[in-house]
DNA sequence: TCTAATCATCGTAATATTGCGATGAAGCAA
DNA sequence: TTGCTTCATCGCAATATTACGATGATTAGA
């Protein structure tokens, strides 16, 4: 079906799980990377950058505003993307939270 | 197209988009909390626990295990499955890395 | 052996994603 | 205004994902 019954999860793990989709694209990973590394946001030249069309650029950008990750300005003609710290952070800590909630010394009964 | 051009990408940017593609499910969400709460690594419990069907949870559970996260055991009649440490531990190690890159009190230009 | 139980796989239907060409919208410069 | 630049949106084609019924494979127990 392609369609996921999100209805039978909690809250949570639909939130966790959209947070992980957001990031699930190598393009999307490439685009934050650029962000980071940019400092400076910087937007059309992730065009150039990485070797998409701009349409397709320009939809993993509104994937990423849409998760909250991003904001964009509009600067003139162009738009300045930059990583909006809040919703980073509020990733960081509740994906780390799912990672530490295994404590890998934990014994398997396999 | 539904095709990514991973060739364009990092090795490492694939990996990474790889890794959020395998949690970007809630249903794969679910499996994994309810191993790490159940320590014991249980299996058919997931298809009452979760409100999905069989083949659907063996497909899920699947997709865990082509991406190194849980590993299973035969029990008899049934399968037993438990968080893979390794695969884990570098999951936790990656993706926190991506995160810490980015400092949230760089100024953004716009 | 026969049966029941458990899980994986196959096949299919419905929907989502990815990518891009074409086209629109908005601003700046002459 | 006209033209140029920059970006978003639309619409399409190709492919991927999700879900499940039906069916097979394997094992335990009667």
């Amino acid at each position: 079906m392609g369609v996921t019954k999100s209805e039978i999860f909690t809250d949570k793990q639909n939130r966790l799980a959209g947070m992980m989709k957001a990031l699930a694209h190598p393009a999307r990973i490439a685009i934050i990377q650029y962000l980071i590394k940019a400092n400076a946001c910087i937007n059309g030249d992730l065009v150039e950058e990485l070797g998409l069309a701009q349409p397709t650029i320009s939809q993993h950008l509104n994937e990423l505003k849409k998760a909250g990750l991003i904001q964009g300005t509009i600067e003139g003609t162009s738009v300045c993307y930059c990583i909006e710290p809040k919703t980073w952070a509020l990733y960081q800590k509740e994906i780390g939270a799912l990672f530490a909630a295994y404590k890998g010394d934990a014994n398997c009964a396999c």
